[in-house]
DNA sequence: GGTTAAACCGACCCTCCTGGTAGGATTTAG
DNA sequence: CTAAATCCTACCAGGAGGGTCGGTTTAACC
């Protein structure tokens, strides 16, 4: 497989989050409910976006996530990127200076290898799908074919905007 | 990973074969000592390869495997499908009969998940730079940039790779 | 202030796949 | 007949993927 589960569901959190209104954290009890998804596994999917800074959180009772910036501008390269480490097609992608076994008769000699050439390809066209999805079609796509969606409502709407983290919604 | 080595190896023993002349068969020892891989693990890789109809094969002394088309009738996109099975960015691509756990909540209904447009997507792009790069490129590339060839200078070795039509974005 | 809901953190575990080996059986040129 | 090769099946070790658990901290509400 390409990507693994790390990926799946953290696109599917996203989507959630953009799902939802930025003015007031969603918890991931809600999403880990709502998407069908344990909730200690999410945790350290989350984690790794909130690192990569495209989703930001809010401790405490009524804590969160929400994403740092409108669904239009994230792109999905960031998002998978963040997710999966690197969009590496081959193990000798991953860190250039760490050639490891595969690229054997690379690092001996200036040349690179003919499958290198390929695995650039591929990569390229990989990344080039990726930045060229926006988090915002995702939603709209899954709004599009989502029957209903009760799953988060209850919680959150308490305390509206009143005390909110500050989603820094500019431009 | 996106790619096992089982694709990096089979990519390796085409192009190795592509630089042969497809009048003799060449050995796999001859391949695995040529490219410094495991003779009995390069047996399984190119059991996909000649079950794939891509290479054939000749039994008893002085046998050996050869292209069964030219190289440039060959798309990598069929090596690297031979070779990994199957080319799916997300677990529930692989058989459309057979839906996993990770699209738990795709079969309850008619709609697609987002998540599954993101992943076509990617899988588009995949296949499209696969199949718009042949065997031949590959061996070619090979050709400029192995020492041991003659009559070609090294000087074009490093920056050769821009010759390819797809950009390389950075990692 | 106590309780409760949440994020946060790190260690742990188990299964499956990958990469590779071993040992043979079969074919065929010389 | 023998050597060189394909072919085939089983096996194995390690690591990563997917997931759990227990606990600590933070913050909102009563």
């Amino acid at each position: 497989m390409i990507f693994s589960s790390k990926a799946e569901y953290g696109v599917r959190l996203m989507i959630e989050l953009g799902r939802q209104s930025p003015l007031h954290p969603t918890s991931l009890k809600a999403i880990a409910d709502a998407e069908g998804l344990p909730l200690a596994y999410l945790e350290q999917v989350v984690a790794r976006l909130r690192k990569a800074g495209l989703v930001m959180s809010a401790r405490g009772a009524h804590g969160g996530y929400w994403l740092s910036r409108p669904a239009d501008q994230i792109a999905m390269d960031e998002v998978v990127q963040a997710l999966e480490g690197s969009i590496a097609p081959m193990e000798c992608f991953v860190h250039d200076h760490t050639e490891r076994v595969l690229c054997s008769h690379e690092p001996d000699g200036g040349r690179g290898c003919a499958t290198k050439l390929l695995w650039t390809r591929v990569q390229g066209g990989i990344i080039r799908s990726l930045q060229t999805t926006t988090l915002a079609e995702l939603v709209k796509f899954s709004d599009r074919h989502e029957p209903a969606s009760p799953a988060v409502t209850a919680v959150t709407a308490v305390t509206a905007a009143s005390t909110a983290p500050e989603p820094t919604p500019a431009t």
